[in-house]
DNA sequence: CCTTCATATACGCTTATACGTATGTATAAT
DNA sequence: ATTATACATACGTATAAGCGTATATGAAGG
């Protein structure tokens, strides 16, 4: 809890939304957990990236990180202020007429059906489901 | 025209309302034509630097500029998005809440009553402290 | 033309963002 | 205990923001 990004609530919700990375990471995290591993798979980028713009929303108050033994699932965090939750809302559902964000949805579909947490299916049979 | 700020509408959008003092100009004209003095006036800040956020905002695509003689007046362009029009009036909206804003809002409707665009009625009536 | 007023832009500076790469940390497996 | 995995953070760097001050531009008026 270092740092604080939001001084005054608008003003930090439409910061933590100026970042195309960030956008499709939330629009990612809309609807279920995402584990750090496939916003990298979807994305095509590395993880540093990632976490570092995930740290960013998660001192924002925008998404939820919980960890399960080494894999740290994320998800959306509605903002307290029902406004700001309602100008979450909006700013996702106008992002899905964006190529790039159905891409996004798409490719996320595929890889957590194909690698559920991640490709850890090592010895044992599907460990994570 | 030189610099182009939005390369995809919502970034762009996002980051334009990032700031505090594109936030209190975009408040202040959300229902009325306000000249650059009376911004200045208001926040009790100096021209240029709300002369370059409003160029930042006109650039955005969020005012609109009309010269009126030595006088420009500044007016809410809503976005040609529906839906980027809808987060930006629930932004102004929810703006309403805060303190700032409120006393802004205070203060460029007695500034406005005291010196219409500005103090220039000149020869015929008073000017302006 | 020269001045004045309203506004815009240039300049120099400081701080904040975003990035890739390298390294640290925590958990789990051997 | 050592190693591997998943993730977070540190570091160095490049670029963008935002600011105050100075200057340019453009409209009116003398």
């Amino acid at each position: 809890m270092a740092t604080r990004i939001v001084k005054f609530p608008l003003e930090g919700l439409f910061r933590a939304l100026s970042d195309r990375t960030r956008l499709r990471i939330l629009n990612l995290v809309k609807d279920q957990e995402v584990c750090v591993c496939h916003f990298a798979e979807v994305f095509g980028t590395n993880q540093p990236k990632v976490s570092r713009h995930l740290a960013y929303l998660r001192r924002a108050g925008l998404v939820h990180a919980r960890r399960d033994g080494k894999w740290m699932h994320y998800s959306l965090l509605k903002p307290a202020s029902t406004t700001a939750a309602r100008i979450l809302h909006d700013a996702l559902s106008l992002l899905q007429q964006d190529e790039q964000i159905k891409r996004d949805s798409q490719k996320l579909e595929k890889v957590c059906c194909i690698m559920p947490p991640l490709v850890n299916i090592r010895g044992t049979a599907g460990k994570r489901s």
